[in-house]
RNA sequence: CGGGCUGUGGCUCAGCUUGGUAGAGCGCCUCGUUCGGGACGAGGAGGCCGUGGGUUCAAAUCCCACCAGCCCGACCA
């Protein structure tokens, strides 16, 4: 060879992030930007990690007594526009359909026609549209709870797309469900906070600190605003899913009324909850490394990719008859609920060219299978995880017997790094010198990775969030659910309760 | 929505100042030698030069308009 890069990807996440971003996705072939502003391409690779991420949590779903249903894509601008807050909050971004039909003008182009009489917005979120639903199947506390989830894709008009993290359509899966009390809502939004943090940690190996939005982050029509938190390797912050306790904000828009136990007419109380496409963006941003994607074993697309060497015709029928065994051997596995997934890459393709591109896709097992191999009945085994020239030669029949366990011990050790890293970022910050020290790079021009999470008190006030935000672009990420610890205030020297967690944020 | 920059094979770009009908590297295809750490050689395919108009004998190149993208700002659950 000519040139040997040192890595598969370039920049490095150490010379520029961003791109590196863009270049891991492009590489591992995940996603790709369409024609159409602002909406990406999800390529298979891509869609079958939001996939198994939509298996996994879906099965969390049903088992805390949720089912799924669908509602429609379109909502009445009526209805969208019943609760103030929430309108507000969503209009700069929200798609209007106002025309059903397509006529061809003087100039032969085609131009749409026939208006509508009321404007149809594209879902940026639900409550509205399903809230309508839920008003008429609610009549009495009998009704209650409703525990519905559904996936679908909605549509904000951002301004700043990024693949994964940002689009204009993206998707996810939203949760609705209406309550006979306030204190039950609560302990729901409560619980799918949990089973987020479940998720993000079991599944994802990603550590997250949940907690509650501040005033000024909260979502549009919310009484509670709660979010999971990660922490990413340009130290930023993503959030990573949330859960809003919506008091009877949109029961009393919607009209979601019930008779109480006591025969009198009471609002619902409601509360929703969702986690989005950036879950995958997430994933890339916490575990990959300068050689492209490192996937959790539990939702990477196939667990194993089983490498073919084949450099003799003689021995070529043979090595494939040894591979397609291990694989069917290996099928017959479970792993996360599920078979474990195999590939066999039949490529004839010279020297390293596709243990690259599976370490690129971020498989996290590759077993190198070759005449060599043959006599000894071995296998060579590389963790994705582990450094590339690192390969572990094994008798097939043992590497059958503890594939699980070593898929195991790859999703631990990737949520340890990820714990250790974001640990090592995080810091108690007790004066707004140190603040103001912590957030700003050293390079102005070209800012170097920087900054992590602040644990710093506050005296609850919007100003010096505000303040904060214009000053350094750090906001507050969530107040977390812990136990008190009186302090002062770090900017204004007033009381506070606890501290909360500050970060520059995706 | 305001300011700046850029649109040329799949990708990254050169050519434009001084108009003469298009190039490189990578990728792709074929053949041969290779193949357990990103291989090498030879040959080959591929371009309405963002769109529309204008100037000219002649436009990727000059002029005008439009469109799209990127960066900065504003905005942003």
């Amino acid at each position: 060879m000519t040139k040997v890069e040192k890595n598969a990807i370039s920049p490095t996440r150490e010379q520029d992030f961003p791109e590196w971003y863009q270049q891991v996705i492009r590489a591992a072939e995940l996603a790709e930007p369409s024609d159409v502003r602002g909406c990406m391409v999800i390529r298979p690779w891509g869609f079958g990690i939001w996939e198994n991420m939509q298996r996994q949590l879906d099965a969390l779903f049903r088992a805390t007594g949720h089912r799924n249903a669908y509602f429609p894509l379109f909502i009445p601008l009526s209805y969208f526009a019943k609760e103030a807050e929430h309108v507000e909050g969503f209009a700069k971004e929200c798609a209007v359909v106002t025309h059903t039909r397509l006529e061809v003008d003087a100039a032969g182009k085609m131009k749409p026609a026939s208006p509508l009489t009321e404007p149809l917005v594209v879902r940026p979120t639900s409550e509205t549209i399903i809230g309508a639903s839920y008003a008429k199947w609610v009549q009495s506390y009998r009704d209650l709870p409703i525990l519905l989830n559904q996936w679908a894709n909605v549509v904000r008009w951002e301004m700043r797309p990024r693949l994964f993290l940002r689009t204009t359509e993206f998707l996810w899966q939203e949760g609705h469900t209406v309550h006979e009390t306030e204190a039950e809502a609560r302990a729901e939004t409560q619980r799918m906070l949990g089973v987020y943090e479940t998720f993000a940690r079991d599944h994802c190996a990603i550590p997250v600190f949940a907690g509650e939005k501040s005033e000024g982050e909260k979502f549009p029509g919310a009484v509670q605003t709660m979010t999971i938190e990660a922490m990413v390797q340009d130290r930023k912050a993503i959030q990573a899913g949330t859960s809003h306790f919506l008091g009877q904000n949109f029961a009393r828009a919607s009209g979601i009324q019930f008779q109480n136990r006591e025969g009198k007419q009471e609002f619902g109380w409601t509360t929703s909850w969702g986690m989005t496409t950036r879950m995958v963006g997430t994933v890339i941003m916490a575990h990959g490394d300068d050689d492209g994607v490192i996937l959790p074993p539990r939702i990477a697309p196939t667990q194993i990719v089983i490498l073919p060497i084949t450099p003799k015709e003689e021995t070529r029928g043979q090595v494939l008859e040894v591979c397609d065994k291990l694989a069917s051997d290996l099928r017959l596995k479970r792993y996360a609920d599920l078979g474990l997934e195999i590939e066999i890459d039949h490529r004839q393709f010279g020297g390293g060219i596709r243990n690259w591109e599976w370490i690129k896709k971020g498989v996290p097992i590759r077993l190198e299978l070759g005449p060599r191999d043959l006599e000894n009945h071995s296998v060579t085994v590389s963790r994705r995880d582990h450094p590339m020239k690192e390969k572990q030669l094994m008798p097939v029949t043992e590497f059958v017997a503890c594939a699980q366990e070593i898929l195991g011990s790859i999703q631990q050790n990737l949520y340890q790094r990820a714990l250790k890293f974001r640990d090592a970022n995080t810091r108690a910050i007790e004066s707004k010198e140190e603040f103001y020290d912590f957030f700003t790079p050293k390079d102005s021009v070209k800012p170097e990775i920087h900054g992590g999470f602040a644990l710093a008190h506050w005296n609850g006030s919007r100003e010096v969030e505000e303040k904060i935000k214009s000053d350094l672009k750090v906001t507050i990420r969530c107040i977390p659910v812990s136990d008190p610890e009186p302090g002062r205030c770090i900017f204004t020297g007033q009381a506070s309760k606890r501290r909360v967690i500050w970060a520059k944020a995706y």
